[in-house]
DNA sequence: CGCCTTATTGAACCCCATCAATATCTGTGG
DNA sequence: CCACAGATATTGATGGGGTTCAATAAGGCG
């Protein structure tokens, strides 16, 4: 009997969560089979049409949540409109800012997300019960933080073409979560941003991205799908070029 | 008698830890007096020039600290020898990183240091069984979260003369940190790193850093005293020039 | 198909990097 | 105290990677 079946058996595990990633590699791993069934009470699982915004900067979000499909973008916004995003955040991530009333970065939906949602207050006194739970969050704040550093030594440092190479490399490993692809094995990959969203990721314009998708193109490392789509041909040369 | 005097004669907080910043602003403040003793039992002060490397990236560090005074810089290094420092640590920040084994940051003194040292395995345990000393560590993290991505920001929109101004304006913050300066008191400030560290911390060379530093003294918003010593005469325009 | 959004390609420019020289600082020893 | 040497900082001249402005092409969807 394999685990899943075990799950749907299991009368403690509220129907919501029982085939949720986050229960097992997200936050709501650090939550015992009671306070995850008290939690769910109160949760409500919301689809989010790409390009929605789905916490307001200007107003306290009343509550967190966790993503159960789908991509969210972190950005900062300057007046005069230039637009840095900080971070990505794919299933099973917990969205929302622990300890501060609002957070510095706007989430918007870069594809369909669906989202289970949980009000603030009950995973705010969750969290003073349950040492496991604040450490799973913590957990995913350091993660975020060495991504975060991460991403400062693209933006410093690295040339256009490395950028948008340790882009695709990075999509790709998220698309892959379980298995990082081959060295040379083609992976063809979903990419989740548009043109405008990658430059705004990396640091750059949308003509510089795109002329580095085409040089990438022209040395055979990537291919061509359809729109989203592209085919990473030489894994290992497109490491290379990210020089990480 | 105020707090100081009290401190002294109470007999349960360690000696050591009676002056420390770290006990109030840092994350001893989620230790209890008795976990305080025991843990400050294996502490030791440790004093590190300028230049030292206080954590190296490919060894299992075995100690955490806390800094009691002087800067240290995170930083990261590509093979080729390109740098980007992630962040800066002041008194009374957490140094270290919990849940992994090694840090993917190297961290080096960048004035002369004092840190108060504890092995790694006395906190884990601690950790585990004082939630607000985790929670503590939490805060810190997600507030060097919010940091790391102001800082991308920075990097990967921001002009040469806007991350000059936002360094100066960060580490005037950080000089004054109980009351931010009035918005035209000129503030001296002691800028704790090189001109090198300063460009790898913008992500520009040293000759452009320095360009920008008299840019600033031409129009007047700054004026140079000695060597690492400045002051800002137009605070206020300073933030503006940062536009943040 | 036709319209609008998104992406690609081209040409000119500019901010910052690079290369190079000079100046200033800092500590050491005569 | 000054002279000297190495490190650090400033300034100048030139060049290049990426931006900007502009036009064309390709998708997406009614």
């Amino acid at each position: 009997m394999d685990d899943t079946r075990r799950d749907i058996h299991n009368s403690d595990v509220p129907a919501v969560c029982v085939a949720c990633e986050a229960r097992h590699r997200g936050v709501c791993s650090g939550m015992k089979d009671d306070e995850l069934l008290e939690l769910s009470r109160s949760t409500q699982i919301k689809t989010i049409p790409a390009g929605t915004e789905l916490f307001a900067t200007d107003q306290v979000p009343d509550h967190y949540g966790n993503i159960l499909s789908g991509v969210v973008k972190l950005s900062k916004l300057l007046e005069d409109g230039r637009q840095q995003i900080v971070g990505l955040q794919f299933a099973p991530d917990f969205i929302g800012r622990p300890f501060a009333d609002q957070s510095s970065v706007t989430a918007d939906a870069a594809t369909d997300v669906t989202v289970c949602m949980f009000p603030r207050r009950a995973l705010n006194d969750m969290v003073t019960r349950s040492p496991d739970l604040e450490s799973a969050l913590h957990r995913q704040a350091l993660d975020e933080l060495d991504e975060a550093r991460e991403w400062m030594l693209t933006l410093g440092r690295r040339t256009a073409e490395e950028r948008l190479a340790m882009f695709l490399y990075y999509i790709a490993l998220h698309n892959n979560p379980y298995e990082p692809p081959g060295d040379d094995d083609p992976v063809a990959i979903d990419i989740p941003l548009t043109r405008a969203d990658i430059a705004d990721f990396l640091g750059l314009t949308i003509e510089t991205v795109s002329r580095q998708f085409t040089k990438l193109r022209n040395t055979g490392v990537i291919a061509k799908l359809d729109g989203r789509k592209v085919r990473i041909e030489r894994f290992a040369e497109l490491r290379d070029l990210a020089s990480s």
